[in-house]
DNA sequence: TAAAACGTTGGAGTGCACTCGAAGCAAGTA
DNA sequence: TACTTGCTTCGAGTGCACTCCAACGTTTTA
């Protein structure tokens, strides 16, 4: 296992880049999966060494930190990739980028909204164990 | 809401039983799956007409609708399996059943928690749109 | 009674999001 | 120099939760 923080002398205090094990370790996903999500599109472009290994940016890793969130909302991969593609296109998609993030903010909501009934069921069915007063709940 | 049967199964006000396709309507879940529910054991035992067709009761739909909240909090098939089971096995289960119950509240809350930091973040880049004030968000 | 609609089964297929394998190139270590 | 580790690509495989098919039996409707 190699040092990860190896300090480049041309750069200072953050790391200029990062290989694909490092980012792997750092963010949870397989290298597999990075790789994956850069053929489907789901990164921006991704530096290369000279001898085209890829070279993660802090942007890179910020980015991969905003697609584990959407993630967490269950979003398709198919719509993040929508969302990947607008921003490369440039500032012209701003109001449709910002329409796709209100879109799922409001999934979102809907979302937690749906947990907190859930839960709700849940704390009646865990009260009928917790009062040992007969039947069969099921 | 006790009224349990009618004397005339045809015409009175609370169904005796239902057919596959009615209980598809009421809970939105397919004839396919419903069958396949019961395959892979995720119901308790389903009623047959003397020809071998299913009468789900209100029992079953009432299990149906707490099986789609299960579903609702992302638990697996094969948890609920598992859940469909003990309830089976009886009254001897009831402890391990109340856990069942109370690991999935806690990760239901750790869920909520969750989506509730990605509406944060949400919330953030759709202020870096809403104020127009140049750059890129990504 | 005839046709349409609905039911049954086992098994195969689908879509998603990874996940892994094989073959080969490149860089660092003993 | 040989070994080890890590990286590359393409393509195939995995696990989950359905989803559908074919062939045939049953029930309802006109």
């Amino acid at each position: 296992m190699s040092v990860i923080a190896s300090t480049d002398p041309r750069t200072s205090g953050t790391r200029a880049h990062y290989t694909i094990s490092e980012v792997a370790a750092l963010t949870g996903l397989s290298a597999h999966t990075l790789r994956w999500y850069e053929r489907i599109g789901l990164m921006p472009h991704v530096d290369r060494s000279h001898t085209g290994q890829r070279r993660f940016t802090e942007r890179d890793l910020g980015w991969l930190a905003f697609v584990g969130k959407l993630r967490l909302t269950g979003m398709p991969v198919a719509d993040m990739v929508r969302y990947a593609e607008l921003v490369r296109e440039g500032d012209h998609t701003r109001d449709e980028r910002r329409e796709l993030l209100e879109t799922t903010r409001r999934d979102v909501l809907a979302r937690i909204t749906e947990l907190q009934d859930t839960l709700a069921v849940l704390d009646i069915k865990i009260g009928h164990y917790g009062t040992a007063c007969g039947g069969t709940p099921s």
